[in-house]
DNA sequence: GTTCGCCAAACTGTCGACAGTCGACAGATT
DNA sequence: AATCTGTCGACTGTCGACAGTTTGGCGAAC
């Protein structure tokens, strides 16, 4: 395994798509604000930094461009997606919309397996709190997300988790911090846990309603201070 | 000036690219089961027959991927979407969760703009029915579906939405028709408006659930009866 | 008759190049 | 001084070509 940072340093890279290498390289990239928002990549100046030809660049930039890291213009390439409070606002509220509709799915044939491997997922989250690897706790935190999404059972309605998973990366990253307190977030989760546990749909909804509610709080406040 | 990006009254100056040419021959040949499903295309061949070289293709192809139209292996090329049963609950799933969701955002504030355009659209969908057009039929009953969830004002809900409605295409022709009965479409749709003007999200709620429903089980047993 | 291995054909991944188009800048004009 | 216009540079859209891989078929071995 090369570096990670550099794709075409000195050694040429093989095996593994160029595209999906120059994707995971921009995708870094953005996330790491390594690129401003609304900054305009050159294809020609990527391939050359890179090391590889245009199309690669391209097939990896039209990727992005469909997880909404990036827009495009046509005859004008490629620019670093910039968000507003009100995307902020209504990416926070299709969350809420699909993790409802899971939570609502899944509390009906909630087993201890399921119990189980979530609740191993929230300590997890606690561990990786304690510490200060800020992606890492964003990280598990998706993981947790998605595995209740999973284990609803409908693979589309994860694809749509998935797509919009790269957005909220892209937002979390842009107020550059997770939530202030570690212990909130861990007995945020408990709370869901519990919730399925009870096997109450009202109970459910209530506290995912909760729990996106306080996450989209934070970070259109939070946006709201970068603009500002 | 009344058009200053315009030549004469309506014809703008605009030239597609070939990709999106491309994409939509494509769609158009998956659609109408032109290619069937699970077919492999072969890059050179489709550049051969519409007269363009293989980069306007594979972008094409990458975005029908992006769409769920298509599905690539890796150095081994694309193939049609072969959708089944599961799928298909799958899709229909997300999109009740989808619509559901705008439903209950709009009959917040619901007033008689949003009812007259949904109204003449129900209408427009009356006088088509009437007719033998079956994929006009299906495109006025999106574009209804589509209205409501605009006007709930969520844009990535909207995105998400037309993200799925390839797939809705794809699924509703697969299947070689729309619902048997005019009549049962136009009463549905009206039922939808009324528990819009309503006011009462519960009724909404109902509405749409029966509605989604009734499709899901449709396509549903269709594809079953291809299948078999 | 079946299975394995090899070979040729076709295909994908990647590359460098060309042409048309867009934006910026300097010069001309009012 | 401000605005319009012509030119220039840079970039994207598109193309044809090459290399490595996959595929399907044919023949040999068991």
């Amino acid at each position: 395994m090369s570096s990670s940072n550099a794709i075409g340093d000195s050694t040429v890279i093989q095996q593994r798509n160029l595209v999906e290498q120059v994707a995971d390289y921009l995708t870094q990239a953005i996330i790491s604000q390594k690129f401003a928002p609304g900054e305009r990549l050159s294809e020609v100046q990527l391939a050359r930094d890179l090391g590889v030809s245009r199309a690669p660049v391209r097939e990896a930039a039209r990727l992005l461009e469909s997880r909404g890291l990036l827009v495009s213009q046509p005859r004008r390439g490629f620019f670093v997606r910039a968000l507003d409070a009100a995307e902020l606002n209504d990416i926070f509220d299709l969350r809420l919309c699909l993790e409802r509709h899971a939570m609502a799915r899944l509390v009906g044939d909630f087993d201890a397996d399921k119990e189980g491997a979530l609740r191993r997922q929230v300590e997890v989250m606690c561990e990786v709190a304690a510490g200060d690897n800020e992606s890492r706790k964003i990280e598990e935190d998706l993981v947790f997300h998605r595995m209740v999404i999973a284990f609803a059972g409908n693979r589309r309605l994860l694809k749509a988790f998935d797509d919009i998973t790269h957005e909220l990366r892209l937002c979390i990253a842009l107020i550059g911090k997770t939530h202030a307190d570690p212990d909130s977030i861990s007995t945020s989760h408990w709370l869901l846990l519990d919730a399925l546990a009870s096997g109450e749909p009202g109970r459910c909804r209530e506290a995912i309603d909760y729990h996106i509610g306080v996450a989209r709080d934070y970070v259109v406040q939070g946006i709201g201070e970068t603009v500002a």
